[in-house]
DNA sequence: AATGAATGAGCTTTCATTCAT
DNA sequence: GATGAATGAAAGCTCATTCAT
């Protein structure tokens, strides 16, 4: 007995990244999914809702590894874990960052995706929460600076993940697998040296001109 | 005489960037132009050159953003100045994130204008690179340690600014300038001073388990 | 074991005065009665045949209201019965205004309708009969002047009351039971009076010119 | 060249009569004005907007009539002309009150008609100023009681034939000319003798029980 | 060049009704 | 009797584009 709502939502998936979104209509999806267009207003409330139901399945996956970190405190080195989380989140979000951004091309579906983050309690903050926790408990064992502040340091690598996976997707730049772990190596390094001299102590020197 | 042409693109320009594109329709431009709809069809082939005509002139001029950059080599302190850049990509990419989502939705947009940047040798890595510029050169002042890559700091820089711009502009947060500096200033304080322990060498120390 | 066929006409009812026909669903229905929706199907042949027993109920009601009247016949003052009535008459039909006006959107029920108060002999000329009785009466006693016909003064007191339930329902007139009051007091107090200039006899003066 | 808005206006009234609101569709509409539908959105914002214009246009008559009324003052007997408003009003709503009821019927359509009636500043009470203004002026000339309020006199009126017309159309009583003139001439018979015995003084009297 | 009325295909959404369980 | 997933035929409305003037 195959499920419906299970049959529309990966049709849907699947349309999105050969179509794209501006161009999906509810009877493509109905057709891919070979059931009755009524069908997709039975399992949801509108095609913003489906369209969401996508993307939070897609992410799902991400916000696992990202909720579970903190069980990674104190193993490996840091940097490996880094960069495994900005792997993961790059990866997460590269095909789903092009279906966001379409709706935020459409007003009513934008107004109406923000209705539903708030309805869900949902929100980026919510899925760095467990990077932050995991960088302020790496923070207490000494692994990483007393300096930074673990939520800035968090958003930080949150963002470069994204913006990377939604720059490589609009640019179509080449995304194998290789590149984008070197990338990723790059930025995590960066992060974790600082940008400051190494006589630093935290503080920033005035020019001294 | 007005030249119709010219006022039609301003008020498409205009109007993407408050609207986005999916709900724009060609009523809305020409009332916004204070035109006939019908006039629409004499200076342009059909919709898609319109918006694409908009499109190409908002990317040309996103390359100027970090041009004069390097003039600041050496004053003021490093902090002051990377937080003032990452101000100007903020705020020159915050109105445009409708625009750049619009070319996520519709695929032949997004298409030509790969083409277009490609033959004019446009896109964001021409625009990091006044930046990477000068970030090289306070590294040689030895105002920035010489343990980072100028390149992948200043990706990291740029990617920081951007999605920040997005996030705030697709989530309508609050952003009134106060805000936009101090999470700013966060950001850049965690770049200079690095995640790793302060006994850091630039090398990453291992779990000591 | 609770009769669902009740339990649905007794939602059906509920909703048609809160919602109206139009946009009245099956699936409200079944939800506002707390069964499957396919259950209205087994108790009624379509949903026309559901709607229309919940109106004959209504109107098998409606006929009720002014049979006590002539109860009153020589009690207090008149302008007081009238009040009374006239407000009872209001109330009465404030609440299935959206009902009447379901009938003159559907044109079967409406015929249904009116095939069923032909058989029955049921009709507003029925339910103001008590009230004309009721006059007639007070007529009599000299409670009321002997220049009227009871039954045109009884239905205009109908007409009045009906219409101004309808007008302050649709349209959403604040409806405290002060203002309802003050209203029917200046009605009546008109209708009592008379606009006939004082010196009147019952017959109509000329224009003097 | 026929003004298309116009043939769509007539269109709608003519099968408003034959179908009825509930099961008239924007399709019917522009299939009976020989038109293409989209047509219709060019003209009106929308369905309810045209229906609406649709009672404007027939009960422009009426607001004419009411509007004119003070003209008439000192002129003919009281009697004839109020005969005369109330056969107006009563002609002018017989066909539309069904319409507007069948708005009302429909939650969505109701909604939408308060907006478009506020936006418009119309009203019943705009309506009646004329038959009040005339009143007033008749009060004034001696030909009517001091007695009554105007005002109050003029709604009474104005619900009576709202409501006969009504009552006629949802019972599809007969309605020639004849016997509404004859109910007519009863209500406004008892109107202007006042129900209160001859030796009133526009004071009530007590039951003298 | 300029207008704006007119087109018509196509969109999302609604909803009475059916039917396997 | 009772369920609720599934259907599919509309419904109201949108909008890029055309064309007579």
């Amino acid at each position: 007995m195959p499920d419906n709502r299970e049959i529309i939502i990966e049709a849907t998936q699947r349309l999105l990244q050969s179509h794209g979104l501006a161009r999906l209509t509810t009877r493509d999806i109905a057709r891919g999914a070979g059931v009755a267009e009524g069908l997709i207003y039975h399992h949801f409330k509108d095609k913003a809702e489906l369209i969401f139901e996508v993307v939070l399945e897609r992410v799902r996956n991400t916000k696992d590894v990202l909720q579970n970190l903190p069980l990674q405190v104190g193993t490996n080195t840091i940097k490996e874990n880094l960069e495994e989380v900005l792997h993961t989140i790059y990866r997460g979000h590269y095909e789903i960052v092009p279906i966001i951004c379409s709706m935020f091309a459409d007003r009513r579906l934008h107004i109406r995706m923000l209705e539903i983050m708030k309805e869900r309690n949902l929100g980026s903050q919510k899925a760095i929460e467990g990077l932050t926790v995991y960088l302020a408990a790496e923070q207490r064992l000494g692994r990483l600076s007393g300096n930074i502040n673990p939520q800035a340091a968090a958003n930080c690598l949150w963002l470069i993940s994204i913006q990377s996976a939604m720059n490589d997707n609009l640019m179509e730049n080449a995304v194998n697998d290789t590149d984008v772990r070197r990338q990723i190596s790059d930025y995590v390094q960066t992060l974790m040296a600082g940008m400051a001299p190494s006589d630093k102590t935290g503080k920033i020197k005035k020019a001294k001109k």
